[in-house]
DNA sequence: CGCGAACCATACTAAACGGTTTAGTTGACA
DNA sequence: TGTCAACTAAACCGTTTAGTATGGTTCGCG
């Protein structure tokens, strides 16, 4: 370990909840293999990384790579956890920055362009979601670590906030946030990750607005 | 190429469209290649997979390997293409098996059911999903493939479907076949591809019925 | 019988892999 | 000034990779 200065970069943050995750006391070289492994192993999957690749992009020599992380499994976890831990913040923030006073169609129009915001615009999040899956093999932990930190923290906001609506009237508001979120993320899978933009074309507008239009139509006959 | 015999194994089915790809008139050997191909490449991923325990798995020398296939990477689409196209079926057979002059509620649990038995008790297409999404970015054609041969054709007859019920009102068919698919395929990726059957336990029936009565629930202001 | 095609096992090449080791440099601290 | 920990580039190890080459075996067909 390196002597390290106080005044160097504090966190600020203790950890949001002092749980596993060892967080941003990492040193300096450490984070840069860090940002050196996302940009490859994102690039490349896990399998076709090369650590003498991650330690060239991270401008660092191999062996300060192997001083910081086990091996390259112990590197490609770290940094999984980080990315899903980074991620956590955008899965929560779903609701605070809804004005929740606002009608439900509103409301739900603001979380779902925030969410396909969050998606779209933040690559890494897409790219992450593709790493995820394509490992789900060979890493189960780190799908379950996502699952917990990302998908069940935006399912549990949603529905909460449809359970407060209740003139909605909806029978099972957990399954309506299964849905909604579900045909969201289901959306950005076949248009974004697949490319499907060229033969199943669909705007986004008209994907939220026929999904808020579902949701919101449980009990009124239609005036 | 072998000489054939004519009794060998005759298709039955001449390529149901005669389009691009050159199905069952593969030699014996690249039928065992593309069978070993196939378990390798599912179990470990493109990258991962070797050449030689291709071979082996397949019992084949590594000589017909490149015999039949010009080389990895031309193995690997010939063997996306296949199973592309061998899931087609079952695909195009959803609103085949259904009884379509039921009432849609039962017409819709028919189609859902149908759904996830075609994805969770026929592993190899979940596995084809997995794969198809790890490797989209290195390989988009396939993925384009995957949407074109398999996704749109499911979402076009849902869409065919529910248009046909003009009880059910549905302001945008279009649209909610999407929720309806991308509700039950986001549903198989959470529990079944990222293993969240353990920390976000949904039962399967809940999740149909939920769906349905959301569908359905358009234009009944309940009794 | 003999031709030729398809197959097999084996061994090879050149390169890349994960991981370790070596020798040498830097800079903070006592 | 001397020490020590962290770093560097580079070589190295044994293994594995994709792909090719060789030589021998089987088999249908004329």
């Amino acid at each position: 370990m390196r002597a390290v200065n106080v005044s160097e970069r504090v966190p600020m943050l203790p950890n949001s909840s002092s749980s596993m995750p060892p967080m941003r006391e990492r040193s300096e070289k450490a984070r840069a293999v860090l940002e050196g492994a996302f940009q490859v192993f994102m690039a490349q999957g896990y399998a076709a990384a090369s650590m003498d690749r991650i330690a060239a992009t991270a401008g660092v020599s191999k062996s300060t790579l192997y001083s910081n992380f086990q091996d390259k499994e112990g590197l490609f976890l770290a940094l999984m956890q980080e990315m899903t831990f980074a991620s956590r913040q955008e899965a929560f923030a779903l609701l605070s920055q809804a004005d929740l006073q606002a009608p439900p169609q509103q409301v739900l129009r603001q979380i779902a362009v925030c969410m396909l915001d969050s998606f779209e615009q933040n690559q890494p999040l897409l790219t992450l979601m593709r790493l995820v899956i394509g490992e789900s093999d060979r890493f189960p932990e780190v799908a379950k670590t996502f699952v917990t930190d990302i998908t069940k923290p935006m399912l549990d906001q949603l529905t909460l906030y449809l359970s407060s609506q209740t003139q909605l009237q909806l029978p099972d508001p957990v399954i309506a946030a299964r849905i909604f979120a579900g045909s969201l993320v289901h959306y950005l899978i076949i248009q974004k990750l697949l490319h499907g933009d060229d033969v199943l074309p669909l705007e986004r507008d008209r994907m939220i607005d026929g999904l808020i239009g579902m949701i919101t139509a449980q009990q009124s006959p239609a005036p």
